[in-house]
DNA sequence: AGACACGTTCCCCAGGCGGGAACAGATATA
DNA sequence: TATATCTGTTCCCGCCTGGGGAACGTGTCT
């Protein structure tokens, strides 16, 4: 884990921390028990118990042989979490038929803590495997959502989220610096558009759209595809077109709502 | 909400309660503040401070103008619990091919906690709109996933569960009291699928057939529609080989994993 | 300028919570 | 069958943490 520069100050509740940490386990290895738990955790077995039987309570979490694994319950929550953030239902639609229509790999991707998140994807039919699941969240200075939804940020924020970053180089064309993060930013506000041409994956490329209302983004919508398949024409020509249109169709929906 | 029966003893903690409390508070009601809550939960606004700042750090929580809401790690932790689930994807896939196929909805749901709660669902073209959505709870009695579930869990379990049921009358057709749900069940095992016949929602009805992993059932696959195109024939003829022949799917994909 | 929201900070002190150890079952080993 | 060694559970103690009240800072209305 990267440090977090972003620590506030602030009194924060060590027996909220520790239910967490529990539930962050659980996310990674499903099916532990009690003794495992507090082990991994480096506390007692009376305080996880404790934890547990709050939690199992709460039905976050569920007995199931002889361990726990999450609840179901985290399903609803995500789902709320989804109609929150707004018009989820249509950039669903949108992002499902532009899948259906290329074949390829299509995203859509908001903001969130400096990083990029995926809201949701659709897998066309020749569309390649990648790791990238719905939820997960990437840096925003390798992808093309991330550099595309930071270009129309204020520039307060951008500021904000350009200092906290650390500048790993993925692939040989990953930005590493804030200048040519900026350039490259100043691009995408020119051209409309932005391009990621294998500088998080090798062999893959993006191109994306940002998802604006009004003057504030709401996110950024992409198609990924490998390189063969992706040359530079048509990444600057029909398949940036294809993510513009469907970031206008998402845009004229969400405007009157 | 209803009487929890289930109730564990052993200690509970309360911070973790109340950090929880505003969890729930905040799915049902995005982007209130400090004040709004501690009023709605009866704590001081320090106390709220804190656990708002702790879950901030978490990024369990974001804010969001003056406000708060969920955070976008839940989208990843529902996708980590649905992979923990099993076989997610083939569940997926099999429940949109019905869904297309038939142009109803379709719907795959697995019990906790003594409901149904839905792991996916996907609407065919001409699907009627219902309210469920995945992740949500239903009762065991009044859905055809429900019962079928119920029917293939151990006896043990099918005792408890019944026990702890309220019988609450949805429609005129829903089942009122244990011994005409132990005679459905009864059926539903002799004829391998389960029916409601609007015991949920007036003019639904709906077709399930259990996904069973050798002896343990893992869950339900049902397919739903308006009484006038589920007429009494297709339920029982067409419609009902529809799941099974889906459920079969499933279990032949997920025997060998 | 005043009044009233809001979020934040400070401090206090009771009781909640973490930990150690003892206890209870279940499974394994001989 | 007895012994050992895993589990999960319960009990109790004492520290310190977390909840509450009140003061403070700030912005936004009259």
């Amino acid at each position: 884990m990267s440090p977090q520069p972003n620590k506030r100050p602030g009194r924060t509740i060590r027996s909220v921390q520790i239910a967490f940490n529990i539930i962050d386990l659980l996310q990674e290895e499903a099916g532990i028990g009690v003794t495992r738990i507090a082990d991994e955790l480096g506390h007692s077995k009376s305080t996880v118990h404790s934890h547990l039987r709050t939690l199992e309570e709460r039905r976050i979490i569920v007995r199931e042989g002889d361990g726990y694994r999450l609840g179901l319950r985290f399903l609803d929550v995500a789902s709320h979490v989804r109609d929150q953030i707004g018009n989820f239902d249509i950039v669903q639609k949108e992002v499902d038929s532009l899948a259906e229509e290329t074949g390829e790999i299509v995203q859509f991707g908001v903001e969130e803590y400096g990083m990029v998140s995926y809201l949701h994807k659709a897998q066309g039919e020749h569309a390649v495997e990648t790791l990238s699941r719905v939820g997960t969240q990437q840096p925003m200075y390798s992808t093309s959502l991330g550099k595309t939804i930071l270009a129309y940020l204020p520039p307060e924020r951008i500021e904000e989220i350009a200092a906290a970053m650390e500048y790993e180089p993925k692939t040989a064309n990953t930005i590493t610096g804030p200048e040519e993060l900026f350039e490259e930013l100043e691009t995408i506000r020119e051209q409309g558009y932005g391009i990621d041409d294998e500088e998080n994956i090798n062999g893959l490329r993006c191109v994306s759209a940002p998802v604006k209302n009004d003057e504030t983004i709401l996110g950024a919508i992409s198609i990924t595809g490998p390189s063969s398949r992706f040359t530079e024409d048509r990444l600057h020509g029909e398949l940036a077109d294809y993510v513009r249109s469907a970031a206008n169709v998402i845009e004229l929906n969400t405007k009157f709502s």
